[in-house]
DNA sequence: ACCTGAACACCGTTCAAGT
DNA sequence: ACCTGAACACCGTTCAAGT
């Protein structure tokens, strides 16, 4: 079995970013980790933009993996929204981590080029999903309804989850999207 | 005119955090701004750790300030949330900035130990102002109930921010709080 | 193909020294 | 009372050098 160290690099980046954001990210604590020289991690991604750009990248490829598995493995509605707060609540179970994208999106203006313009995709992805799910359970909407709706519910989960980590406690986060559930922003 | 140092430095740094956040800000270009070496800075702030808990400190006595005042001036609950919803606002229309805390809720792990504690009190006097509000307009909620929330609502609205500051389109702020509000989540 | 040590300009922090 | 230069251990980055 060969272990890739490419991999092995963007495994220990997410979780630090996912923790501390990108700023707080080290290539020198990051390479103590992996068990290289800071030296070398440039080898791999010759900028921490590049790390940066390929983390957010691979994040969106994985939830959107998740969220068509999601649609594909039911057709119950409130399974698809249960599993689409799901992502975000174990993020927080996992060590109080959050979003690699909603953490970024904090450091927008601090962000290479190439990095912001994969936090947007992931955004992207996000509203485009939940936008498909509005097809459905609310078809009297207009595609820019939908649109809005869909980037209201993102907004919302996001900020739960900023909430919550801040106060180390997962019933905060429960009973926020509770609370969005009850007033009808969730489906 | 004497112009106060300390204060100075408060208010530059208070921009460049919401724009960079805590990680961001950088005691050198802080000193060039303001005028003196990065060493002096620490005459006034020891650590930068100080710094951040007095802005942050300051920015929810100022909120609150304003808060109370809104109170005060009417007793028309549309305006009270036409106000609250107004200084996240105003922060995105001031060159694409963040609530001082809410951007610096994002670093939490980062946080020396007394920042963190400011960053809790400006969520907590949120909480606080808008569980009020709740009291008068939905008087048959319990204690928790308004607790949870007002939580919620906070929660939404640094969401909200958060992605329309991604955007950097205040028209994305509007819709979204327009959506909350159209599903009553916020009264 | 992959890794390294040494150097560079940055960072917060400390401290002896200046006025 | 307020400021400074110099030093320290950090940071991302570069590059010539190793295997």
């Amino acid at each position: 079995m060969t272990t890739d160290t490419r991999e092995t690099i963007m495994a220990a980046a997410r979780k630090m970013v996912q923790t501390r954001g990108y700023n707080g990210l080290s290539f020198r604590e990051l390479a103590k980790e992996v068990g290289i020289k800071s030296a070398s991690i440039h080898y791999h991604f010759p900028t921490k933009g590049d790390l940066g750009q390929a983390l957010a990248k691979r994040y969106t490829e994985d939830g959107l993996a998740y969220l068509t598995g999601l649609r594909a493995d039911s057709d119950d509605l409130n399974l698809w929204m249960k599993g689409y707060t799901e992502i975000f609540r174990m993020a927080l179970v996992n060590d109080n981590r959050m979003c690699l994208c909603g953490i970024m999106a904090a450091e927008y203006d601090d962000l290479p080029p190439e990095v912001r313009a994969e936090v947007d995709a992931f955004t992207d992805v996000n509203v485009r999903w939940l936008s498909d799910v509005l097809s459905i359970c609310r078809p009297q909407l207009s595609d820019d309804e939908k649109q809005q709706q869909a980037l209201a519910i993102y907004a919302a989960v996001e900020g739960a989850q900023l909430v919550a980590r801040g106060r180390d406690d997962i019933g905060v986060f429960d009973a926020t999207v509770q609370a969005y559930r009850t007033a009808g922003l969730l489906p």
